[in-house]
RNA sequence: GGGCGAAUAGCUCAGCUGGGAGAGCAUCGGCCUUACAAGCCGAGGGUCACAGGUUCGAGCCCUGUUUCGCCCACCA
């Protein structure tokens, strides 16, 4: 690579690319240290508030966590900016299975278990984990530059967090929405406990069909029943049949004989068999399938469990106790063949449900729950989305969200390992009496016994943070907080969780708070690889997030994820794209490098802009014009939760207006001898620079802050600057439609130039034709700015002759001509001349064709109709000078 | 089996209440021109998946089809 020019060096202070690493880490500490971040509470501001998503300590951050908080500190600055009382709260997820886990793992390296160390002692351990390794994630947070109000920091296990979960629980109690019973729930016989049904994921597997016989207990024949789980059959109870299905209707009085068992099993008649199944028999084995137990329940059958807790084989399993369950559907297959029970095994794949946190197949087992009964707090969730009193953004979840809400199940929320909120319940030893209370207590009320026992079950790690809205702001007392910031105002998450998590809080903050815990739900999408896939390990196309903030920095990092940000998509991530918007940072940084090298000796109140915006020389009246219609647009795709026009809004005027048209247009102001219209650019250009800094930093906050430094006067943090207000008096369409001109003329210019491949360094002598007096006018007044940005001397006339050897272009009612002898691509030109006058027909008929037609005329809006004139009139112009000079170019030929 | 979403330039995607098809990247050509070669200037590139319909007018609304993706569900 050539080397480039060195700069002189005086000019600059700083350096020629943003340095993002050093800057990023200085501010951080600088804004912590300034407390930038903290919750105010002041009387009559508006309030904006979110409690974030809180990662499961034992997390990493990942792509996920990136958007999920690029997109909260968005929201959050902007709000901070706007002078609202702004609060995010932080925090952490006690995640009790994932965390138990990862504590179970370090202390197999040790060769022990929990049981080991007792339950005691196990929790200090994981709290000691907690201690040692429970802030990766959230310094990996601060990383992104998330400017949560750290000093608030929360944790689902801290104590006041659980005298909330034991506060909730003791009255869902008392109200008779929790309740405790033996039901079947879903076993991870890994994990050992029990699993809500969406904790269980169905994987398709390709699994076998086993097709048993079982004979009839009178010996007259025998029933063939399918399962993909043979070793159930030791738990089986009956053998159902649909209560019309004829084949079987002689059964009823007889029974089959159990194959291995030696039992004999009745036969019950249930709507739920499907006749057309199999031979539509069903074995029935109440105690492992949630199906099988609904059959039982109807038909007051037995419930038989066969396997333990770990998915062993127990004593009822007779001779195949102590065999693994897995073990011991191979041996049953064996024995059954054997003895003739087996009719034939076929290849099947069904769905198998796997436990969420370590994919051991789940085991549908019996066992005593806690549960709540969501109906009645689900009905308040969906009144509250019909109502809008929560909005879902975007809304096509609406009816995912109502469909789930109305198959909605009890919620078992007990859990049977150690890390947790541990259930509020004490059972007396000597009576019996369950107590559930907030507060452990003393004496049994009932005969006053000491002797009570705690529930060893822990909550399901989603029943506290589904609290989380409210717990955080310190319910049940009547916090300050809680009255400021709850509702809050809105939740953003990914939407994989709008059940585990988003329903439940619906539920729990509108019976317990009665109030929506958030006015509005962001649901933004996942994040996957480049082609479309899912990031895993296994897979090996993670991308990092730290690794993306080393290499392209956090600003161009989050840049990117604002820019994916579109509602309603996946998010196809691709490396390519961060290092485009880091770019886009270091144009940003080159812009303003140039700024302040101007800028650097600026006079004093010159930072003031008060002069009326109408007597600024044009190109001025043109940025602040569209400075206006960028905060506009950014202001409203900030409200309306469109993060990808916030990006791109940013885009487009900073690099194609800002820099591309407006500093090369001032360029000769600012070098200028001429004061007046120096000092005219100066204030301008630092207005609209300050503009610039102040909308992208909610997205951008290092460079942002780093650059508002570095601007002339006494500056404290950009963060508490004002976000910018529409500027009704700055909005000037007459010097848009000017400047547009003025461009189109240039941008015609240069095309003409490198077409006929004009040297750079060489000027062309052009002549600009317009008919209209007051144009040509304004093209004169404008000539030399022209010329600042097209090597060319310009003729303006009013009318005039094109010479043949001539290039000809047309903007607006202007004709550009130059005369380019010898360089002219004849039949290059020919050709683009034919296709453009067949673009110019083609549309002219069309217009044609719709202001005939009477239907056209009478319904359209007449602004529409106008808008066709127009057109047609501006498309017969084009035609017209394409026909002469198609006719022009075919002399030369 | 239900539900949802997607299909637009070579790639990744915008396109909001229907009114002349857009961006970024990639490609091609030219340039170190006093912020930036991490840059500048210019160019090419589209049967908006397919078939119907509604409408004066459809990428957008309706119906159907195809192909992909996701979620939910008890068919053993």
């Amino acid at each position: 690579m050539k080397d480039t020019a060195p700069s002189s060096p005086e000019k600059y202070d700083l350096p020629k690319a943003y340095e993002f690493a050093e800057v990023e880490q200085r501010w951080y500490t600088h804004w912590l240290e300034q407390k930038s971040f903290s919750a105010r509470m002041e009387d009559g501001k508006p309030s904006f508030s979110i409690v974030i998503p809180p990662p499961n300590v034992t997390g990493v951050l990942h792509i996920g966590h990136a958007l999920n908080n690029t997109l909260q500190d968005l929201l959050i600055r902007y709000h901070r900016m706007k002078g609202d009382n702004t609060l995010w709260v932080p925090g952490t997820d006690h995640a009790g299975i994932a965390t138990q886990n990862v504590v179970e793992r370090q202390l197999a390296t040790e060769q022990l278990t929990r049981h080991d160390l007792g339950r005691e002692k196990f929790i200090e351990r994981v709290w000691a984990w907690r201690e040692e390794k429970g802030g990766t994630i959230i310094n990996q947070l601060k990383r992104m530059g998330a400017s949560c109000d750290w000093e608030r920091e929360r944790f689902t296990m801290d104590e006041g967090l659980s005298t909330a979960v034991r506060e909730v629980f003791v009255r869902l109690f008392k109200e008779g929405l929790i309740y405790k019973g033996d039901y079947i729930v879903n076993w991870c016989p890994r994990c050992h406990t029990a699993l809500a049904d969406d904790e269980v994921e169905h994987d398709p597997t390709d699994g076998k069909l086993y097709h048993l016989r079982y004979p009839y207990a009178d010996g007259s024949g025998s029933v063939v029943v399918a399962t993909t789980r043979p070793e159930t059959m030791l738990g089986d109870t009956a053998v159902a049949v649909h209560p019309d299905d004829e084949r079987y209707h002689h059964l009823k009085t007889i029974g089959i004989n159990l194959p291995l068992t030696g039992r004999t099993i009745p036969v019950v008649f249930d709507h739920h068999v499907q006749r057309e199944f199999g031979t539509g028999a069903l074995k029935v084995t109440p105690a492992h399938d949630r199906d099988d137990y609904e059959i039982g329940l109807r038909h007051n059958l037995e419930r038989l469990k066969v396997m333990d807790d770990y998915g062993v084989m127990n004593a009822a399993a007779g001779k195949y106790a102590g065999l693994d369950r897995f073990a011991c559907r191979k041996q049953i297959v064996k024995d059954l063949e054997e003895q003739g029970f087996l009719d034939k095994i076929e290849p099947y794949q069904h769905a198998v449900g796997k436990c969420y946190r370590c994919a051991t197949v789940v085991e549908p087992t019996t066992s005593k729950q806690w549960f709540v009964s969501v109906r009645p707090l689900a009905d308040k969730a969906v009144a509250a989305v019909e109502q809008g009193r929560i909005k879902i953004y975007p809304n096509t979840w609406d009816r995912t969200f109502y469909a789930w809400m109305e198959n909605i199940r009890d919620w078992c929320i007990s859990r049977q390992i150690w890390w947790g909120h541990r259930i509020p319940a004490w059972t007396c030893g000597a009576c019996g009496e369950l107590m559930v209370e907030v507060n452990a207590p003393d004496v049994c009320p009932s005969c006053g016994s000491t002797d009570l026992h705690q529930e060893t079950d822990v909550l399901d790690t989603w029943f506290s943070s589904a609290l989380w809205p409210f717990s955080t702001l310190g319910w049940p007392e009547k916090t300050k907080e809680l009255e400021f910031f709850y509702p809050t105002s809105v939740l953003i998450t990914s939407f994989d969780i709008l059940f585990f998590w988003v329903a439940r809080m619906m539920m729990m903050g509108l019976h317990l708070m009665d109030e929506v815990p958030f006015h509005d739900v962001y649901l933004h999408a996942l994040v996957r690889d480049k082609f479309g896939k899912k990031m895993s390990k296994s897979t090996g196309n993670v991308i990092d997030p730290l690794v993306m903030i080393e290499q392209y920095g956090t600003d161009a990092f989050r840049f990117t994820l604002t820019a994916f940000a579109a509602q309603g998509r996946e998010i196809r991530m691709d490396e390519e794209r961060v290092d485009g918007y880091r770019r886009f940072i270091n144009k940003l940084w080159n812009a303003a490098r140039f700024a302040q090298m101007h800028l650097k000796e600026v006079e004093p109140g010159i930072t003031a802009l008060t002069a009326d915006p109408k007597a600024l020389a044009l190109a001025h009246r043109w940025i602040l014009s569209r400075v206006n219609a960028t905060i506009v647009a950014v202001r409203a795709a900030l409200d309306g939760y469109n993060f990808n026009e916030v990006a791109s809004a940013n885009y487009q005027f900073v690099w194609h207006e800002f820099c591309d048209w407006y500093l090369e247009w001032i360029k000769a102001d600012l070098f200028s001898q001429d004061v007046a219209a120096q000092q005219q650019a100066k204030a301008v250009l630092l207005t609209v620079l300050e503009n610039i800094l102040k909308l992208m930093h909610p997205i951008t906050p290092f460079v942002t802050e780093e650059i508002w430094g570095q601007l002339p006067g006494n500056r404290s943090s950009i963060m508490v600057e004002p976000f910018p207000e529409p500027m009704a008096v700055w909005d000037d369409p007459e010097a848009e439609a000017v400047m547009q001109l003025l461009m189109g003329v240039i941008s015609g210019l240069r095309t003409i130039r490198t077409e006929a491949e004009v040297h750079p360094g060489a000027k062309i002598d052009a002549t600009l034709i317009c008919p209209d007096a007051a144009r040509r006018e304004l093209l004169q007044t404008y000539a030399s700015g022209i010329q600042a940005m097209v090597r060319a001397n310009l003729q303006i006339v009013a009318t005039g002759i094109v010479p043949d050897d001539a290039v000809h272009a047309l903007v607006q009612d202007v004709e550009l001509v130059v005369p380019l002898k010898g360089l002219i691509d004849v039949a290059g030109e020919l050709e683009k001349l034919v296709k453009e006058k067949a673009r110019l027909e083609k549309e002219l008929v069309r217009i044609a064709g719709k202001l005939s037609n009477d239907k056209f005329m009478s319904n359209a809006p007449e602004a529409v109709v106008q808008k066709e004139r127009d057109k047609a009139a501006e498309f017969r112009a084009h035609l017209e000078k394409t026909i002469e000079s198609t006719e022009r170019l075919q002399k030369l030929r």
